[in-house]
DNA sequence: AGAACGATTGCGGGTTCCCGCATATTGGGT
DNA sequence: ACCCAATATGCGGGAACCCGCAATCGTTCT
């Protein structure tokens, strides 16, 4: 049995290795990749079934390399380890798994004893583990999250790569009204109209523009999401050239 | 003489702990804080004229702590460390440095001789220190950075924020064409015109919405900067009432 | 002082955005 | 089959955005 954990800090990679080797007995050789690019060669390479993956790195975020690894092969078991619960990050996870895969979703601040815990049901058990405080979220989050629907998550990542209504439309398959529609939608679950107080209808914010950075700073969007809602969008464009 | 660490990750907390007292065999205390709130605090009650801080913390990321630490006492010497060099983080700490302070900014990739060195040249020595990587960046950075003016980057904030053009005038004194005449040229400067090939001069982009990702993406922007701005604008607002 | 360059401002118009109102269409539930 | 709620679509208009053109103002250099 052989484990391959990707993460780029040197600090935390010799501390997982470390965890892993106790937690795992049976487990005969532990490979290191530094980043999501190393990390998809790696899995190719050693044919390994059970990863344990941070997210955010840089050449190659989690998401990323988790999506491609699965794509390859969707019976991998990978562990998600990482510093937070955002939704941007639960929800580009929770998009990506392949039907019937076990993996895993625990915080970086919990105690070792839960990670070591979560490495042996996943691995061993091929059971499915998720942080309380992370599946917390996947219902309604921390920062009161207004249950954005899957359609109206997806129009917002549209704006907030700034396609104009026009092409959003054109890629959803969906009416130039109805893309407004869930726009307005979205501007009310996201209290866009309320800010700083009541009796802001003045005009001082585009409401497109100001639901974006609303959702960045209630953690619905990420660094991570726009990297891969961009490449995706690119994929688009170039196959409608 | 006694060093604050501020820094959120336990692994980093007492990786540094141990770098300090080895690089400072002057240093009688090391105090840690977990976040930005503590560190300001802590700063006030210890008196400590010398500080380790992370940057991107949960509660207080370190310009804001850094920020009030200053505004207390502006001699004091603050070390940034953090895992990278963006501009946002760049321009945000060159914006709060006091004239004539001490203060360094390493990265977590360096070496330990790299941390030493930088500990002692600015607590001992009051020197400045700041990574070749980073300063390299404070000119032209790695992603082809079209040097934004200051007023510029300030306009692109306001935009990223959701202000409208009329309600950035009034905010930065200008007449409503200077701050459209700016927009245009952070636009060209982004190349947000021929994103994805040429002739793409067509309506599929948004250009504000798209100019704050395009921000994003090349790291001009990112949460803490975008957290620090929408606090500066909460301010504005309430004061004008 | 005069020339030259850049930044600021005003004007006008073409486009997009935001949304109220009204009309299909869809998908259950009884 | 019927009704109902939710969603999708069309139309129209007021506001905001983007920008070309031209006049003004400020600074710097000669």
């Amino acid at each position: 049995m052989k484990v391959l954990i990707v993460e780029d800090d040197p600090l935390h990679r010799s501390y997982l290795n470390e965890q892993v080797r106790a937690a795992l007995p049976e487990c005969t050789a532990v490979i290191e990749a530094i980043d999501g690019l190393e990390a998809e060669q790696l899995a190719r390479e050693h044919n390994t079934a059970h990863v344990v993956m941070d997210l955010q790195m840089s050449k190659r975020n989690g998401i990323e390399a988790a999506r491609t690894i699965w794509r390859e092969k969707p019976d991998r078991r990978i562990l998600f380890w990482s510093n937070y619960s955002d939704e941007a990050y639960v929800r580009g996870v929770s998009r990506i798994v392949p039907n019937g895969a076990a993996y895993g979703y625990v915080l970086k601040s919990a105690a070792d004893e839960r990670l070591k815990l979560a490495l042996r049901s996943i691995f061993i058990e091929n059971q499915c583990v998720i942080d309380n405080e992370v599946r917390g979220m996947q219902q309604r989050s921390v920062t009161p999250n207004i249950g954005l629907t899957e359609a109206e998550y997806e129009i917002l990542m549209d704006i907030a790569l700034g396609m104009t209504d026009r092409s959003i439309a054109q890629r959803r398959h969906l009416s130039l009204r109805s893309v407004q529609n869930r726009l307005t939608q979205i501007y009310g679950k996201l209290d866009i109209y309320q800010v700083s107080g009541p009796q802001r209808d003045d005009g001082t914010f585009n409401l497109r523009a100001r639901a974006v950075t609303e959702a960045i700073l209630r953690k619905l969007l990420n660094y991570g999401a726009l990297e891969r809602a961009e490449a995706d969008l690119k994929a688009w464009l170039s196959e409608k050239m």
